[in-house]
RNA sequence: CGGGGUGUAGCGCAGCUGGCUAGCGCGCUUGCUUUGGGAGCAAGAGGUCGUCGGUUCGAAUCCGUCCACCCCGACCA
């Protein structure tokens, strides 16, 4: 059945993901352009994601709030870098009850400019810094080209946005942050990310400084997978941000904004994911272990479901998020693929055999085939089956690792770096300025990805004009 | 918005030098036999051929129009 698999990644990467966003049930086309449904599975996903997050925000003493998803447009032009970022994709609503508005309503395509005109109002004293609010929903930035998870009309995300005293703190915040998002990325999702800073052709609108994380996908393209940015007093002038400090002065608030959103799913899929459909980290998994009954008749099946059964129970004990397949209807090949398709980190058959035997069988999805089979027995299953998630999560870690380090060069001269951008990252000295970033986008189309915090201890003269340069830049096509 | 492509059953496609009742694979429904790597057989359900107009005795098929979507470029989490 040639239809129910997928193009191989080598074959047609972009059709690869496409369809097994689909096959796998993550997401769907919704019927407006650019947008789409999450399906239950993938929103599972998504919701074992924001747990995390949630509650690392939460022990860092930041709490949740929602502000509303219309905004009006006058807010926009009140910081001049923000507007002119994002004018070209605001989704603009001009009439309610049937009669044209006084002012137009920007469908919000990030927060900061209502967020700061609240923050004006409810900060007075140095008594009310630090402000640390999370907003999490949805924002909508009207793309061009849109596609499943990375780059969506409508997306999933969380925004963080705090006001300071002082730049000192608020710079605390923005790395504070980015520690967490990196945290989640190598623990959670097994996605080794680089933390950095941008340029400043790549910064956020408005901002002074923008730190990312950024991952390397299957085919080698970049993905900024989170952002944290330091805005200083702009967005505070331009919304009258002020306290009065204890020596009686009024000051401008410092500022940061940071988000990750449902974007983070597809680097999840494009780092891990193979031929046979989706791979997911048992960390983050809606579903860690599957079960498959086998038998060919009554007494078989009494055999065996009650090993299943008493298996099932162990591991729910255990606290494991598992599934017993029944279903009577498909065999158990086919659901050996579906689940594959699904990305479930690991399977387990019982069938008569096991019975006798005492046994069950695992089945690897990192690993897949005979290869990542094997046979243990049904004592102690919980503790075995932990172990082997664990196992599991390390080997998708550290396979990524080696891919993407496999993948970073150290070109020679510019020739050496237009070739290796091709199919790889470039890690160079840049003299940061804008003309070699631009020459290298042109000639490549590969742009600075970040300048990462870990340097090498001299420094060195720029891959591109050989002026002197003090830090190294990665660059990278990107998403 | 520039370049390229595609619209026929839920999905993937064939038919397109005009011709009578529009086909195929997968999926779906029902029944029986199956079940340790995507089961088999049988019987079914499902389509105003993207839109509007034109040519013609006759249009899925030829011509024009509009619309939608996909891919490649300029912008972005």
């Amino acid at each position: 059945m040639a239809e129910e698999k997928l193009p191989t990644r080598a074959e047609n990467f972009a059709e690869w993901y496409n369809q097994l966003v689909l096959k796998a049930e993550l997401a769907d086309y919704a019927p407006v352009r650019g947008c789409m449904v999450v399906r239950p599975y993938g929103w599972a996903l998504w919701e074992n994601i924001t747990a995390w997050l949630d509650k690392e925000f939460k022990a860092t003493g930041h709490v949740n709030a929602t502000f509303p998803t219309l905004i009006p447009m006058s807010f926009f032009e009140k910081e001049k870098e923000h507007v002119e970022g994002f004018s070209p994709e605001l989704a603009v609503v001009t009439h309610g009850g049937g009669e044209e508005l006084e002012e137009p309503l920007v469908v919000r395509p990030t927060s900061e400019t209502i967020i700061g005109y609240m923050y004006s109002k409810w900060v007075k004293s140095w008594r009310d810094l630090p402000i640390l609010i999370v907003q999490w929903g949805s924002v909508l930035r009207w793309e061009l080209r849109t596609k499943l998870f990375l780059r969506t009309a409508e997306f999933y995300w969380h925004e963080g946005h705090t006001a300071h005293a002082t730049s000192e703190e608020a710079k605390e915040e923005m790395y504070r942050i980015l520690d967490i998002y990196e945290r989640f990325c190598f623990e959670q999702a097994a996605v080794p990310v680089f933390k950095g800073t941008k340029s400043e052709t790549e910064r956020f609108a408005g901002a002074q400084i923008t730190t990312s994380i950024e991952a390397m996908m299957w085919d080698k393209r970049a993905l900024q997978s989170g952002t944290s940015h330091y805005f200083g007093t702009n967005f505070a002038k331009a919304f009258e941000i002020q306290y009065l400090d204890k020596s009686n002065t009024l000051q401008f608030c410092e500022t940061t904004s940071w988000a990750i959103s449902s974007r983070i799913i597809g680097a999840i899929i494009m780092v891990h994911s193979d031929d046979q459909g989706l791979v997911l980290p048992p960390r983050i998994a809606p579903i860690q272990v599957v079960i498959v009954p086998i038998y060919k008749n009554e007494a078989e099946k009494a055999a065996v479901m009650e090993v299943a059964d008493r298996t099932f129970s162990e591991l729910k004990a255990a606290g494991i998020r598992l599934k017993m397949d029944d279903r009577e209807e498909v065999t158990p090949g086919f659901k050996y693929n579906d689940w594959e398709m699904r990305g479930v980190p690991l399977r387990i058959e019982i069938g008569p055999k096991d019975v006798e035997k005492g046994s069950v069988a695992l089945a690897r999805r990192d690993k897949p085939g005979r290869e990542g089979k094997t046979f243990v027995p049904q004592t102690n299953i919980a503790a075995t089956v932990s172990a082997m998630l664990d196992t599991i999560q390390a080997a998708l870690l550290e396979k990524a690792l080696a891919f993407r380090d496999a993948n970073i060069h150290d070109p020679k001269d510019y020739e050496e770096l237009k070739q290796v951008v091709q199919d790889g990252w470039a890690l160079s000295y840049w003299c940061e300025s804008k003309a070699c970033e631009t020459k290298v986008k042109d000639d490549t189309r590969a742009t600075t990805r970040n300048i990462p915090f870990n340097q090498p201890e001299h420094s060195g003269t720029c891959i591109v004009c050989g002026a002197p340069a003090k830090r190294k830049v990665y660059f990278a096509k990107s998403y």
